[in-house]
Parts: C-alpha cells; sequence; structure tokens
DNA sequence: TTAATAAAAGACAACGTTGTCAAAGGCAGC
DNA sequence: GCTGCCTTTGACAACGTTGTCTTTTATTAA
C-alpha cells in the first residue's frame, strides 16, 4: 500500500507537507498543493486507518452488537439506519452477532476494545431490558430496541404503547366492536405495553374491552416461541359470536390468521379483518389483500441511536433518556368499515 | 486504556516481556508469567489492533460488500454464515451496504483499503454477474451469490438448475403432471438456470413440458420488482384445466399462490400443491399448511466464502472457481401426491 | 571454582501518521 | 541593509506493538 513517504518522495516534498494536503490543512502553498494533489491520486493514496489511531484519533469506527439479527428478518434495518446516520461522517460499523451466545458476547467485547471502537450500540431484537456492564465504554453505549433494567443508558425504544392504541383505534373507528387479539409472548415488555395501549383505546372509545377474546398467538420462554396463532385463530373463529376483527402480535400470527381464514373459507376483509404488528414487508407487503399493520420504524431507531450517541458523549453517564420512537400504521387492505 | 507499557510497570519487568506473555512466547520464566498475568487481568489489557496493524501484522478484519442486505432478508444468513467462520480465528467483518449505490460503493471500498482490510466478500443478492475491479485487492476477493461476467474471481453460488430440478423432479413423483410454474423476473441467472433445471426433470421423467403453464410472478427492471403472481394465480387456477401444482420463483410468490388459492376456495394441498423457494422462514414456517420450499443455503455461502477466501491467497490471482452449493428441499406440508 | 552454555529479560528500532516546534524564505517598513 | 512579521516547509517525537539483537542471569560440565 502507497504510504505518506512514497507520496513525498514522488512529490520532491516532505512528509508532513503531503499529511498536510490529505488533511485540508489551508497552511500550504497553492502551487504545491495541486502538484502533489496529482501524485496523490495518481498513486491511489489511503490513510492509514491505524496509523492515525495511533496517533490518538478516536476512531471512527462504531460497534454494533445484537443478540439476534437473523430471528426478526426486517431487524436488519436498525443496522442499515446507523449505517446510513454513520455513512455521512466517513464512520463505519462492526457488526457483533452474538444470536444470544454469552461466550459470544465477551469475546466481542474484548473485540471492540482491541479496536478502539468510539462507540457500541447495542441493540436487543425482543425488546427486553438488558443489563450492561462495560466500563470502559461508560458514556459511548446506547441500547436501540432495548433498555437497561438499572435505566442506566440512553435508550431507543419502540412506542408499544401508542402502537397497542394505535391498532385498537384504529378498528374501533371502523366500527368494530368484538376485536380478537392474539398476542406475543407473555414475558417480553412489547406485550405488556401493548396491551395497556389498546386497553387504553378502548376505555378512550367508550368500548368494554372482552378479556375473552385475547388470546397467545406464540407461546414458548424468550428465542424458542412456537406458533400456536393458526390454532388460536380457528377456535376463536368457530366460536358462534366469532370476531370481526382480529390484532396480532406480529405479522407472522397474522399469517397464521389468514390461513385460519381461509382453513375456514372466510374472506378477508369481507368476513374479517386483520391487523398485524412490525410491517414485515415480505409479509405485509404480499398478502392479498395486503396487510393492514403497524411498522415497527426499526430504520428509524438505528439513525437516532447514532444522533443518540454523539449527544451521549456530550453528556456524563449518568444521561441516560428514554427515547420512544412512534410506531405509525401502514394502511394497506385487510381492514374494512363495519356498518 | 490501558498499554503493555503500564501492565509492565505495574509488573516490574520490561515491556518485551509482557508482550511475549500476550502472546504466548514460550521463552519466559514460569513465575514471571504467573505474575505478569495476574495484572494483565487485573488491569484489563487489550492489545491494541491498530498498534499491531502498524508493525504489519496483516488486519484480522474483513470486508462484506453487499447491494441489499435488506430486499432479501434471510440474505443475513451470509453474514451470519461468514461471521461464524471468522469468530474460529478471531476475525471480524465490517459490513458495507450500498444499497446498489454506486457512489458509496466507491467510498466503501476507499474505506476498505483505509482498514487494509485482509479480503473482501462481496455478495449481491440478485444473482447476477457482476464485475469488480479493486487492484488493492486482487486475490483477497470472493463473490458470494454472484458471478463476475469475466469469471474472475471464486464465487459461490446456489445451484439454481439443481434447485429447479430438484422442484420439478418432487412435484413429478407425487405424480403431477400439469404443473404450473410463477417464475422470477426474466433477466436473472436463476429464472434461467431453473427453467433449464425444470425442464430437465420433465424430461428425464418422460412428462412434456407444456409452455403455457409458465407464467411470471414478478415483473419489471432488477431492483425495481412488482409482484404479479396474484393476478397471474388466479387467471392459471380459474382455467378450465387448472394445474394440480404450482412452482414458484420465491416463497413471497407462493404467498400469493396461497392468497389466490384463498380467494378462489382452493384449499392447500387438497385443491392445489404449492412449491416455493428460497426457504424464507418467516413465510414458510408460518403458513398453514405449512410450505414446501427449497432452501437457499445463504449460511452456508457465507461459511464457504470465508474458506474460499483463506484457499485463494493461497492461489495467485487468476484461480476463480465456480463453486456451486446445493440447494435443498426443505419438505412441509404444502405438496399432497396424486393417486 | 571457572568456563561454557542455555534460558530469560531487556534495549532499540520500526511501522505510518500527526502535533509541536523550528527553520527557511519572502516581503514591508525603517 | 536590517528588523520584524508572515507564509511555507521541514525535522523530530510520539502513539503501542513486535522483530532483532544484546545483555543479564541461571544452569551445567569441567
Amino acid at each position: 500500500m502507497v504510504t505518506l513517504r512514497q507520496v513525498a518522495e514522488r512529490a520532491g516534498v516532505s512528509i508532513k507537507t503531503v499529511s498536510r494536503i490529505v488533511n485540508g490543512d489551508p497552511a500550504v502553498n497553492a502551487k504545491t498543493r495541486v502538484a502533489v494533489q496529482h501524485h496523490l491520486e495518481s498513486l491511489n493514496y489511503v490513510p492509514n486507518h491505524a496509523a492515525r489511531m495511533m496517533r490518538g484519533a478516536s476512531s471512527s469506527v462504531f460497534g454494533f452488537m445484537t443478540d439476534a439479527v437473523a430471528t426478526t428478518p426486517y431487524s436488519v434495518d436498525i443496522v442499515r439506519g446507523a449505517q446510513s446516520a454513520l455513512n455521512e461522517n466517513n464512520q463505519t460499523l462492526l457488526i457483533a452477532n452474538t444470536d444470544g451466545d454469552e461466550k459470544l458476547e465477551r469475546e466481542y467485547w474484548r473485540m471492540f476494545r482491541a479496536h478502539r471502537v468510539a462507540g457500541v450500540i447495542y441493540a436487543s431484537m425482543f425488546h427486553r431490558p438488558h443489563i450492561v456492564g462495560q466500563p470502559d465504554f461508560k458514556d459511548a453505549i446506547v441500547l436501540a430496541n432495548c433498555f437497561a433494567a438499572l435505566g442506566d443508558r440512553p435508550s431507543l425504544i419502540p412506542d408499544d404503547e401508542g402502537g397497542g392504541y394505535a391498532q385498537a383505534e384504529y378498528l374501533l373507528k371502523l366500527g368494530h366492536r368484538r376485536i380478537g387479539i392474539l398476542t406475543l409472548i407473555p414475558d417480553i415488555e412489547a406485550t405488556r405495553l401493548r396491551n395497556i395501549g389498546m386497553r387504553s383505546a378502548f376505555r378512550d372509545a367508550g368500548v368494554s374491552f372482552s378479556e375473552d377474546l385475547v388470546q397467545r398467538g406464540m407461546d414458548g420462554p424468550v428465542h424458542f416461541e412456537r406458533m400456536i396463532a393458526f390454532d388460536a385463530a380457528v377456535k376463536m373463529l368457530n366460536a358462534k359470536d366469532r370476531p370481526t376483527a382480529i390484532i396480532c402480535g406480529n405479522d407472522q400470527v397474522a399469517l397464521q390468521v389468514y390461513s385460519a381464514a381461509a382453513h375456514l373459507d372466510l374472506h378477508i376483509p369481507r368476513d374479517l379483518s386483520v391487523m398485524g404488528f412490525d410491517d414485515q414487508r415480505v409479509i405485509s407487503e404480499n398478502l392479498r389483500p395486503s396487510l393492514t399493520t403497524v411498522a415497527l420504524p426499526y430504520f428509524e431507531i438505528g439513525r437516532l441511536a447514532v444522533e443518540t450517541m454523539r449527544d451521549a458523549k456530550k453528556h456524563d453517564g449518568s444521561w441516560a433518556p428514554k427515547i420512544l420512537v412512534p410506531c405509525p400504521i401502514v394502511e394497506r387492505e385487510s381492514c374494512r368499515a363495519i356498518t
């Protein structure tokens, strides 16, 4: 690889002069600048990042630690969002995918330290609290899609309560009164918060909330969920007083509700309105009728995580706002008005 | 951050001695080793990667360039596969997501050079030929899921022809004779190859291939595809001599076929068998009946890409094998035997 | 005991870059 | 010409690590 020295020799100037030009230092004669620049380009010089770092420059590399990019495919949008924010400053992302393995996670933390990363975005795909203990990065950890139990780091989380409220409100406004609910597994925050949101919407609409229509769409412990939405939906739709609409914990649950409806020869939205969550576009855009759902603002969370990181560095380690990112409804074709 | 010098001072030995211990050099007294190791741990020393690189050590960082991780969600599995292979050697991945933007791609190449990455995995999510021109990485570029027009780099590609063959063979063996086909867009390699594979399967089975049952499931140019599988499927299933099975270009197309069947009150697999491609598990595992499909071996491709990279460095730049990775059938519930 | 040898530890330079400081050159004003 | 000032350039050290070579210490054989 080409070094400053090589360019300097070719151009017949000192290393320092070339360095100045590379870094846009104005204290250099215009004639020299042009001449050297020519050599820089013809030799295709690119500064050695390692050497720059050694001189104490803070790294332009950030770490991204996540427990499971894989299981919720569109969560890659967090990565994309973060990258798009970083690109603007020529910064980059070192991605660590632990798949929930704690030993691997420890190794990755070590690796981040070896690289002296400028900060770490810690994303947990299940919106569960997660504790972080990494003294070295004190002021440079931001949580995405999760928050620490002790509330000790800035966090970006989807507004699940608002999302739940929006789902229920949307269907209530369309005139639905018997609304089935197929939840995610009960022991994650999202389930609890959306439940609160939905109840608020019912209350605000003056409609009574029927507990018997709330069922689990998934079962099992975190990381080992089983889908049971199909069976639950079939049972719900076979009942004599079946709901006119079903709110789903995510789009996969909605997919099973579609399957259940097809199984019973019910047509969506004629016989049943369905509402998803997440806006996993592989599903929501390709279903027919396409799925009305609530978007998880993953891209936005990624972007904001980077911006929050920049803010965090200006504050001390105790600055730990919990930033709610709204979950907007994406209106498609799966819900109809009841007259 | 803790440096060798600090550990050395604390332990009362020279920097070099500590360095030796960190690097497992046997030429150091057992007593000293234990004493120093204690300080290494209590100070939580981690070697500075930048400094090591400066000393000429080749970087332990690899670059991963891709045009669109986002559009085919499970293609993140390539990343996971690559990371799992790299982890074993404490190597890491710098991920560059161009979203198809050429300017961005150039910047990322520059960034890879700045970091002196040890190699680059170049993944294109559409299995199209893609030309690469980066003199600096001559022997250290491996293509994943795509191949250069000039065949000048090692490439890992799914065996689409074999996948197509497997799809047709599977249904033919189940006794299907009228088999509909909903393809991907025509101008990508995968479409051409799978077509060849399917025709071979028909020929080998001695069944004549009916051109009229081949329709597009998607339309439009690469990167801007539109789904038209629902309409195509409805039309196909409304015809007087409708197929007993449909082969789909991917699982999203299959999803639309499910929707079309539901629309017409046809039940899967009773009235229609459906076969997907890709094994996008968000779809294939959650549909009811679950989808029999062909897996794209993304994880495997990622792993092999890393291994191939290691091999490539031992050869000269002209070593450019095209490695076909098999696409196995994932049998689920959406196809039935015809009696 | 001494000399010869092996084992262990250290001194120093170098990697590519940039901050600090000094030197060289040009120019205006006396 | 001399002085002072500004512009432009360069010499040198330092960042943290490891390879090379040297020095010190321990061990063995005589």
